[in-house]
Formats: C-alpha cells, structure tokens, sequence
DNA sequence: GCGGATATAACCAGTTCTGGCTATAGCCGA
DNA sequence: TCGGCTATAGCCAGAACTGGTTATATCCGC
C-alpha cells in the first residue's frame, strides 16, 4: 500500500518538483496538487491523502489558517508545513492549528522523502517523537475541533436567520437592530465558524442541529 | 376550537378591516398578518393557520406565486384569493398555484364571513363543492409537490457544488464551462425549486439527501 | 421533422454579501 | 480597575449573486 500524498504550494516549480521527488520514491505517490488553500480545503477531504505538504506562505488564505480548517475536515490527516525560514513564531502558529510537522524548502530530497516517512510512521519531523508529545498537548488544551459552540447566543441567533435564508436588512428588522450590526455579527460567526459564506456557515449550522427542514 | 386565519394583503386598511371582521365573529381568530409575500412565508408555516387570505395583487411576488410556495411549506392551510376583478386567467393560475377558492374584495362583510367558512367546511367559494373538485383535478396533473426531483442532471451537479460553497467562477472551472452557463443553470434551478437564494436551495437539497456533511 | 427539454453562452442592471477598519458601552472576572 | 468578551454601529470598496432577456445547438420522442 503506497503512501498518498498531497500537495498545497503555490509556485508551480516546487510544486512540480515535490511532485516528482515524490512519484519517484516506490511507496509514495502524489495524489493532487493545490495551487492555494481555497482549492485544497475542497478537493483534499475527497481524495483523503495520509499526507499533506503545505506552503506556509500562501496567496489569500495562509497555510496556518488552511491546515486549522483542513484538520477539521480531514482530521486523519498529517499535515507538514512548508517554509523558507525557520520562524518559531510560524511554525508554533502552525503546530497549534494542527500540523504535525514542518519542513524547510531547501532540504535535500532525501530529508524531504524521510521528513514525510517519519510523519507516517508517527514522527514529527523536527526533533522527531518527543516534540510531538509537545504538540499533541497543546492541541488538547487549544483547538475546540469546532468552535460552533463557542458561538455567543446572539451569533447563534443571526445564524438562524441566515439559515432560513433571510437578508441581513430583515435579520435586523427581527431583531430591532441596525443592518451594521447584523453585519458585524455575521462577520463573528464566520470568523468562529472559519468559514467565508452563509452557505458554508449554514451547512455546518444545520448538521449540528438536524431538525428544523421544512 | 376557533378557526386560525392570516391575512396576506399589502394594503394596511383593507388588512386592518379584515383582521377586525374577523376578530368580531365568534369563532374565528385572526392570528397574523403580512405586508408581503416574502414575509407571509417566513411566518405562516411557523404559525400554521388553518385558512389564509391572500391578495392576488401582492408588491414583489404576487399572491399567485406566493401560493405555489405556501402550499409546498404548508399543505395543510386552504387558501383563499383575494381580488378586485374576477380575471378568469389569473384566479384559475392560483387555483392550480394551490388556492382553494377566491374572494372579491367587494364582497360584504358576512358572504366573506361565509366565504372562509365554507372553505373550512370544504367548499371552494365561487360555485362551491362542484368547482372543488375541478380544481383538485388540475392539482394532481400539476404541482409534483416539490419540483426537486425534476432538476435536470447537469442542474443537480451545480446544485451540489453551490452546496459546497463553490462560487459560479469555480464550478465553471470544474465542469468546464462557463460562468455565463452556471449562471443560467442556477436561475433555471432557483426557478424548479421555487427559491430565490442559494442558502434556500442548498437547505432544500440538504434536506433530500442526507450524507456529505463533514 | 417539429416541438420540447437540455446544455450552452452572453449582456446588463441592481442588490447583496464579504472583509478590513474603527468605535462605544456594559458586564464580568482576575 | 484593567482586560476581555459581547453587543451595538458605521464607512468603504470590491466581489459575488440575482433576475430579465436573448440566442444557438443537440438530442429525443411522437
């Protein structure tokens, strides 16, 4: 059984490269490749590939916020983090949002094949399995796995409304408050939610409380 | 028991006349009223009224319209129209909409009063049982109760990608066409469901196929 | 072979949403 | 009492969606 890999980078050389490197080791193959976050978070959860390279430097959605909510979809995943420089602050960011390891970009291609070997067999490549005890930890005490709860009950409230389909004028009609404020707790909630539409929003609202459609 | 009635009627006189006509008589009780179709969707199938006066002649969405998808939210209620002219093409379009009879609003105080409680009674006011049957005759070649099942296959594909929260510009680029032709397969979509936002289809589509939800 | 359904595509004008900022007031816990 | 969270509110720009209309090509069934 090879090992499935997946690709988030947005320069399409090392992209091509990593890919390569990768189809050319027997046990790995590389399964897609992602030129941006908004395009891996759809397409990864589908083809649930054991790993994941992503480029902490990405264009629009950054590598830490794709890897937060990619783990939240596909949280079987081990995700290494790409990076140029080896900047603590990044790559702890990284970490806490739920990747296992990282990886820099000018490693040779045999650090880079043991790099993705040793998060397979349950690594974490930097200082290998004793710093992954210090991530798992903070990951315990940090990441909610869904911070839907977390929702204030007037975020929960709005929420509703979007998920019937109301416009922001008449949520805040409903509720006797200004379209501004409407628009500002909309902008919590996806916040929250880690999300970028009401669509997005409503879909997880309604697999929480399955009851309300019609 | 009183019989729950709401008035959908954007005139504020000829809604407050009719609430208090309504209010006045024994057993009956007005229990809402909408300025328009928008908001009598939103509420009457949370206040479930067992008879619902409805003006033809509605801002926005007409009174036809607005039966077609009352009916489908709450099947129960009989409908009335209410009309100023006795437009033969219109009233027959909301007797197939759904509507159960019709109202001029000329008429007097007590043939409205006996109006609706012919309906409740289960007659159709305007030449009562015999035209009922007419009508429920049309209503069974007609509303396949939720047109869901008629998308065509391409529609049902975008309806999933607009689920996923694919914006127009993606899943052209997934299906290879372009964004002019998932414009137009949304609008034929939104016409089929009767719905006029993307959380409102994506909702109904939800609701009928329960699975893909992370 | 014509009508109907489907799939494709485009233009235009509004409307609505999304995101980045800033800001104030109240409340509660350390 | 300071800091954080919640709820409120506004401005602005740009992106995305919605609706009305028109048009062409294909395929299928009667």
């Amino acid at each position: 059984m090879q090992i499935h890999v997946s690709i988030v980078e947005d320069d399409v050389k090392v992209r091509g490269s990593l890919a390569r490197l990768i189809d050319s080791t027997d046990d790995f193959s590389c399964v897609s490749q992602h030129p941006d976050a908004e395009n891996a978070l759809r397409e990864i959860p589908v083809i649930k590939p054991q790993i994941v390279l992503m480029d902490i430097n990405l264009p629009g959605m950054d590598g830490v916020e794709c890897v937060r909510r990619l783990k939240q979809l596909l949280p079987q995943a081990q995700v290494v983090m790409l990076t140029v420089y080896e900047n603590t602050n990044i790559i702890f960011e990284a970490l806490t949002a739920g990747a296992t390891g990282y990886l820099l970009k000018r490693s040779s291609p045999e650090q880079i094949i043991e790099a993705i070997r040793d998060v397979h067999g349950g690594g974490s490549p930097m200082s290998s399995h004793i710093a992954r005890k210090v991530v798992a930890s903070f990951q315990k005490v940090t990441n909610p796995v869904h911070e839907y709860e977390k929702l204030s009950t007037r975020e929960h409230q709005v929420l509703d409304y979007l998920a019937r389909g109301f416009l922001y004028r008449e949520i805040a009609e409903e509720l006797k408050i200004s379209y501004a404020t409407v628009h500002t707790h909309v902008r919590h909630i996806y916040e929250k939610l880690h999300v970028r539409s009401r669509t997005e929003a409503v879909t997880i609202h309604l697999s929480r409380r399955r009851a309300p459609l019609a």
